[in-house]
RNA sequence: GUGCCUUUAGCUCAAUUGGCAGAGCGCCUGUCUGUGGAACAGGAGGUUACGGGAUCGUGCCCCGUAAGGCACCCCA
């Protein structure tokens, strides 16, 4: 059976079935209505950048970037995700573009990274973002896009974690921590939920924050509350930190304008050990996550206010989301969230011999009315064989046209779930075939 | 990039201490040249992931590689 060569694909890579790209399709669609709802236009970009404009703002993730050499020796990569190019298309386009400029994109990206549940190699990301405002105004709107889409698709339990990358740093300051270590600060602080205050304090301690310090930032960092009353409390223990009160001023307004914008109150939180690695963020980060299944999170966002002006050297604000399509569609088929037809065909038609010109001018008209039909290549093979295939492919119904029916001007229905079959007149088989459609809620 | 576990027919899995590689489901053919999911009978399908090694002899032991899973790192 095996050929000269072996079929494979790449680790972290994979092929999408029909049954699969039939549930990508409708997650997809449901996203992009929603973008779209909200005044977003559709963008695309080349999967293959030039690896300078992929480098620079992505910090330690540059070692999971995949590069290379192009034949005309050029230094290229695949796009890590879809912030940067859109970055390098408002510094390009600037002209073409109105500003606030707000686009979503839904493209897969590449991460050389070791695959496991929900994570892969190629993935595809579902972006909305904003550029050219500084208003919090439009962190409340992707904020409440994030929890908008991740409502629509059924996720029964996720919560949006909301932090401030400046209101960290003053944390981080406040408690005598280097500025020179806020990177260092930000991954640690990231962990808290995960290995827990003391090894986050250790882990401090090691890279040189002193005891007294990394403890007070702990402090500071695991308060839990209402966004409001947690707030007040950063107000009083960061008086007087640089920077600091318009961080805290950026997320009383983001706090203020949520549920102006319909976003239910238990579905974010203030969470100041939420730090996120990604080094282009400036401001407000958000995360959406799951508790089952172990997926991670599910979307993650952020404030970027300095990456638009890497490439054009004037600042131009900018904030949005990201999607992840896979760790979502995880959910959504864990608990099965999404009922989708296991084809897209709904009804098959079923040939004889001697009735192939006829079953085809059938799937025609059908056609015609709209409907998605499965004729059938194998007028050989028997009826029940026909049958047998369009019932395996998960098809609803099927129209048998044999001699006798066509010579009454009509053919016959069959409900492949039931078994139940009716005659029916050729002009009014498309209507039937809606009709029981429907009733199976099939349309 | 690191550590642990796994890999036998299309799928799910057996195979005693290292001693002839099997079952169920699926697939193909027939009973059955216009009505599927059933039954019966028969059939095809294997370099035991790949490459080395030790052994009289390996699916089983040892080493390497690849892929998958889990946990790190990081992230969607």
């Amino acid at each position: 059976m095996a050929g000269e060569r072996k079929a494979r694909v790449l680790k972290g890579f994979r092929d999408y079935l029909p049954q699969q790209m039939i549930l990508r399709g409708r997650i997809i669609s449901i996203f992009r209505d929603i973008f779209e709802r909200h005044g977003f236009e559709p963008l695309d970009t080349p999967t293959l950048e030039y690896l300078d404009v992929l480098t620079g703002k992505a910090g330690e993730n540059e070692k999971l970037m995949y590069r290379f050499e192009d034949h005309g020796g050029r230094e290229v990569g695949l796009r890590y995700d879809l912030t940067v190019p859109l970055a390098r298309v408002v510094a390009m386009h600037q002209n073409d573009l109105v500003l606030p400029f707000k686009r979503y994109h839904i493209a897969p990206v590449w991460r050389a990274d070791n695959p496991q549940r929900g994570r892969f190699r190629e993935f595809w990301q579902c972006d909305a973002d904003i550029a050219g405002s500084a208003s919090m105004l439009a962190d409340a709107e992707v904020v409440s896009i994030m929890a908008e889409a991740l409502a629509a698709v059924g996720l029964p339990n996720f919560v949006i974690r909301i932090s401030h990358r400046r209101i960290l740093e003053s944390l981080g300051l406040a408690a005598g921590v280097a500025p020179e270590q806020a990177t260092t600060l930000y991954r640690a602080i990231d962990k808290l939920d995960k290995i827990g205050a003391e090894a986050v304090a250790a882990e401090l301690v090691e890279v040189g924050v002193s005891p007294q310090s990394a403890a007070r930032v702990l402090e500071l960092a695991s308060m839990t509350g209402t966004p409001e009353d947690l707030l007040d409390r950063l107000d009083v223990a960061l008086a007087g930190v640089d920077n600091a009160a318009a961080a805290l001023a950026d997320l009383r307004e983001l706090f203020a304008y949520l549920p102006a914008f319909g976003v239910p109150a238990d579905r974010y939180m203030l969470d100041l050990s939420l730090a996120r690695g990604l080094d282009y963020y400036t401001g407000p980060v958000y995360e959406a996550t799951v508790t089952q299944p172990k997926v991670g999170s599910v979307a993650g966002a952020g404030r970027y206010d300095g990456l638009v002006g890497s490439f054009l050297g004037r600042p131009v604000p900018a904030t949005g989301i990201s999607l992840g399509l896979e760790r979502i569609i995880e959910v959504v088929q864990e608990y099965d969230l999404l009922k989708t037809p296991a084809t897209v065909a709904q009804v098959a038609v079923a040939v004889f011999p001697g009735t192939v010109a006829a079953g085809a001018r059938i799937a025609s008209t059908l056609r015609a009315a709209g409907l998605n039909v499965d004729l059938s290549l194998q007028p050989n093979r028997s009826v029940g064989d026909q049958l047998k295939q369009a019932a395996r492919k998960g098809i609803p119904l099927a129209v048998i046209a044999g001699d006798a029916e066509l010579q009454a001007g009509s053919a016959n229905l069959k409900d492949l779930h039931s078994g139940e079959q009716e005659m029916v007149a050729l002009s009014d088989l498309a209507a039937s075939v809606s009709l029981r459609l429907d009733a199976m809620q099939q349309l």
